[in-house]
DNA sequence: TCGCGATATACACCACAGCGTATATTTACA
DNA sequence: TGTAAATATACGCTGTGGTGTATATCGCGA
C-alpha cells in the first residue's frame, strides 16, 4: 500500500522506517545512493528540503518509487480522471 | 490510478498533462503555486532537476500528491510489507 | 498569413543543498 | 556501566535551482 508523501517530513519518515525494516544504517543508505551519511541524516529529519534527484537516489536505492495521484480523493483513488 | 514517476522526466510529463487537462496555462498554475511561468517550463521539460518543496509546490497547485511505493512490484503492489 | 497568446531562453544575482572532512552526541549491547 | 557503533552537527566551499526582468520563438485561431 503507497504511503502518502505530500511534505519532505513525511518523504523523510517513509524512508528512515523503510531503511530501518532492511536493517541498513544511514551509512549502507548513503553508500548505495552515492551519498553521505550525513546527508541521509539530514533527509531523515526533514532538516532542509532536499534536491528531487537526491530524493529519487534515495527511493532507488530502497526500491522504492514515488507516485503521482489525485489528492483529495483519497488512498482508492481509482477514478478515470478528473474531468 | 497512480502515475509512476521515477525521474524529473517522468513528473515533468505528468504536470504538465494534467495542467493541461485543468485547462490552464504555464502562468496559471505558476501563480497558483507561487513560482515564475519559467520555472514551470524547466520543470514540464525536466531541463534541470527541481528542488523537492517545488515540485511539492506544483503537485499541490494541482491538487496531486506523491505517494511512495515498492518499485518491483508494479501498481497494485499492496503486499504488506517488504521489509 | 497575420497577430497574439503561450511557451522557451537569456543574464546577472542570491540562496542553499550537498560535498569533504571532522567531531559531538546519542543509542545499543556486551 | 562502559564502549563501540550509529546518528546528528559543524565549517568552508561549490554547483545550481529559483528569482526578476526581458525577450525570442512557437502555436493556433481569425
Amino acid at each position: 500500500m503507497a504511503d502518502l508523501a505530500r511534505t519532505p517530513r513525511q518523504i523523510g519518515t517513509i524512508i528512515q522506517r523503510t531503511r530501518k525494516k532492511r536493517g541498513w544504517t544511514q551509512s549502507d543508505l548513503a553508500a548505495r545512493a552515492g551519498l553521505r551519511q550525513a546527508t541521509i541524516s539530514t533527509i531523515e529529519t526533514a532538516e532542509t528540503p532536499a534536491k528531487l534527484d537526491t530524493i529519487l537516489a534515495v527511493l532507488a536505492a530502497l526500491d522504492l518509487e514515488f507516485q503521482i495521484a489525485p489528492r483529495s480523493l483519497g488512498d482508492n483513488a481509482d477514478i478515470e480522471d478528473l474531468f
